[in-house]
DNA sequence: TGCCACTGAATGAACGTATAGTCAACAAAA
DNA sequence: TTTTGTTGACTATACGTTCATTCAGTGGCA
C-alpha cells in the first residue's frame, strides 16, 4: 500500500526481523490514533502492507504482539533515561537535571510513545504482564532517582516527613502526570514549564536546584 | 444473583433510576477489575443481576453506557473539588490545601474511580467525546486553581519563567500523576506524601505553603 | 558455475467465537 | 386497560486464529 519496496538485498533473517519491527511500529501508531481497542490484527497487517495471517505468524497471539509492543517502548525509554544518568563524571545535580529534561522533551516525550504508556496503564490493573512491567519499571526508575539524590545528600524536608524515597517516588509521579497532560491537553503545559515545575519541587528539598540556568 | 431485593415500595420512576445507577456502578467496578476492554454488556447485566437486554434499554448503545459512566465519575469528582474551594470565608491558602487533600485522599482518590479516569484517558485520544470531557474538566480545574492562586498573589517565580497559569497546570498534572502512581504502584506513594509533594512544589512560588500543619 | 531440492516467510480463504444490538412477549404498575 | 420496565432468544458481524498453499531465497551437489 504505502510504497515501501524493500527489495534491497536483505538476508532472510534480516527481512524477518524488519517485518517484526514494522508490525510493532504499526501497532504503536494504531494505539496512538485509535487507542488500544482500535488495534485489530487485520488493521495492523493492512497498514504494514502485509497479509492477514502475518501477525499470528510472527507473534503467536494478539496478546503477545501487544506485550512485545509495550516492551519495545519500555526498553527505548529505559535506555534513554539510564543514559542520561550514566556519566559519573558529572555532578549528581547536573545528571538529575539532564534526566528530567530527557524525560519531558522529545523524542522520549513523543505523542505516540506517551499514548502507548497511557494505553497500557489503563489496562494494567487487569493484565498481569502489563502491570508487572509497569511496576518493575517504576521501581527501577525510582531507585535510580533515589540513588542520585542520595549522592547529593539527605533532603531538607522541613516538617514534611518526606524521606529520600518519598521525594523520588513523587518525582516519578510528577513526570507521569506531565505526560498525561501532554496527551489530554496538548500544548497547555510546555515541556519547559514541566521541567521548571520538577525543579521547583526538588528545590524545596535540595536548594541547589533553585537556580537560573537549565542544562 | 447477588441477593439484592429492592421490592421496597418504589415508584416506577424511582426503580428505573435505581437500575440505571446500578448499571453504571457495575460498569465502574468492571473497569477497575478487568479494564475497559473487559466491559461486556452481558457481564454488566449479569453482575447487576439483570437480563441481557437491559443495558440497551437504559442506554441505547454500549458507547452511551460508557460515556455516562465516565460522566458520572467526572461529576462526582467535580462536585468534590468545587466544594473544597467554595467557602469564600476561608483564606485562599487554606482552601487550596483543602482542595489538594480532597483530591489525593479517599473517597475521591479511590481505586475504582482512579481506574476509570486512567481507562478513559487511555482511550481519550481517539474518542472525541472522552477527549472533550477530559480536556474541558482539566481546563475548568486549572482555571479555578489559577483563580485561587491569584487571590494569594503573583507567583515568586525566580527565573523559572512560570506564570500563574503555568503553576496551576503543573499542579493539575502532578495530581494526575499521583493518581497514576496509586494505580500502578499501589502503596508506594502514600497520600500524605503526595500532599506534601504538592505543597513542596507550591512553596517554591508561594512561601506561605512552606509550613508545618496541614488542614 | 549452474541446477535443483528444500526451507520457511508470507498469503488469504475459511472457521469459530464473542458480543453488540433487536424484538416479540410478558407482567406489574399506573 | 394502557403503559412501560424487563426478559431472553435471536441476528448480524467483527475479529482472532488456523492451515493448506505459494514461491523466493538458500545451500548442497554435480
Amino acid at each position: 500500500m504505502a510504497g515501501s519496496e524493500k527489495k534491497t538485498e536483505l538476508t532472510r533473517a534480516e527481512q524477518k526481523k524488519a517485518t517484526r519491527r514494522k508490525l510493532i511500529e504499526t501497532t504503536i501508531a494504531i494505539i496512538a490514533t485509535d487507542g488500544l481497542s482500535g488495534v485489530t490484527l487485520a488493521k495492523v497487517a493492512e497498514l504494514a502492507g502485509l497479509s492477514r495471517g502475518i501477525c499470528n505468524y510472527h507473534f503467536r497471539t494478539k496478546d503477545q504482539l501487544l506485550l512485545e509492543t509495550f516492551q519495545t517502548v519500555y526498553r527505548e525509554h529505559e535506555r534513554a533515561w539510564k543514559n542520561a544518568l550514566a556519566d559519573q563524571r558529572m555532578p549528581p545535580i547536573h545528571r538529575l537535571k539532564r534526566f528530567i529534561r530527557v524525560l519531558l522533551l522529545p523524542p522520549v516525550a513523543d505523542f505516540n510513545k506517551v499514548a502507548v504508556w497511557l494505553a497500557f496503564w489503563g489496562e494494567a490493573t487487569n493484565r498481569r504482564n502489563y502491570l508487572y512491567l509497569c511496576t518493575a519499571m517504576d521501581q527501577d526508575f525510582e531507585n535510580e532517582v533515589a540513588a542520585v539524590l542520595g549522592e547529593i545528600g539527605p533532603p531538607r524536608n522541613g516538617s514534611s516527613g518526606m524521606d529520600l524515597g518519598a521525594v523520588a517516588v513523587a518525582l516519578t509521579g510528577m513526570i507521569d502526570g506531565f505526560w498525561v497532560q501532554y496527551l489530554i491537553a496538548p500544548g497547555r503545559l510546555s515541556p519547559e514549564h514541566a521541567i521548571s515545575a520538577c525543579l521547583a519541587y526538588l528545590s524545596r528539598f535540595y536548594p541547589e536546584f533553585c537556580d537560573t540556568d537549565s542544562a
